[in-house]
DNA sequence: AACGAGATCAAGAATAATTCTAATTAAGTA
DNA sequence: TACTTAATTAGAATTATTCTTGATCTCGTT
């Protein structure tokens, strides 16, 4: 599979070096966008590498969120979750089916916060039920 | 200790009964307000209740949790960290000295999300290097 | 194209966080 | 007080993540 060249140039910049196993793990994330966690994408990289190990998946993975490509999704005491979306966004976790959608932030959010503090990422987590969960309890009824 | 009426009331409101060891938990999170991980209050709690479990401390912060009175705070692949603040805040991560301080959030963001979603909870938490560390970098110059 | 240095990988062991189990104890209620 | 149910304890079990070591690969230089 062929990567997009801002992919390789951002890998470059941040001096990390783009392997077979780097690709395959950055591949699986941007095909199938549901947050999968570190064991789903080792699960899904195997169908394709089938020597790739569980390590290496959590070295990449590493090394992808190192750069920038990925993002990790931490939920409470889940094994966290990775997500591929280079775009500004916040996370949606539905207590009822599990899943994980990305939010397109609509504004950048001007933070204030105390002086004196740099900040350098601002994530938001949003929790509650999904679209698709709303409708099948009400076809329930 | 005496723990306040208000807290009593949230708890039997959410159907948990109050007991001896979730009112220590409670008050080790009220007393000391670094978030600890369930390791930590499980060790604080254990200088005045030397019986209490480590089973039960989770316990315990479960049905805290449950009941509104505790609050989670979920970092990148950390073990996951308790906070007893009941005021609308976010958390802030210091990378360099690990701390997390509470943020007082000064306006509450009019999030507008995507038709369909009910959002019960949102959750904002910042990265980057809390005024301390700051300072401290500053004068090693 | 071959070479060497350093980064990366694979496999499995090790660690750490959290959950589960089963027996005992405590709380709330008649 | 006796009963019923929920909570606690201790330790085993599970799960997520990290570490270790030797083999392999990549990249920049010949």
């Amino acid at each position: 599979m062929r990567l997009s060249s801002d992919v390789t140039n951002r890998l470059t910049a941040s001096g990390i070096r783009l392997t077979r196993q780097r690709e395959e793990v950055l591949a699986v994330l941007m095909q199938k966008r549901d947050h999968p966690t570190a064991v789903e994408v080792f699960i899904r990289s195997k169908k394709h590498m089938p020597t790739i190990s569980l390590a290496t998946v959590y070295n990449c993975l590493d090394a992808l969120v190192a750069s920038g490509l990925v993002k990790q999704v931490n939920l409470d005491r889940a094994p966290t979750r990775y997500c591929a979306n280079l775009l500004d966004h916040s996370h949606f976790f539905c207590e009822e089916c599990g899943a994980v959608h990305d939010i397109e932030t609509p504004v950048h959010q001007p933070w204030t916060l105390p002086a004196g503090y740099l900040v350098k990422q601002a994530e938001v987590t949003f929790r509650g039920r999904c679209p698709a969960c709303i409708n099948k309890n009400l076809s329930n009824l």
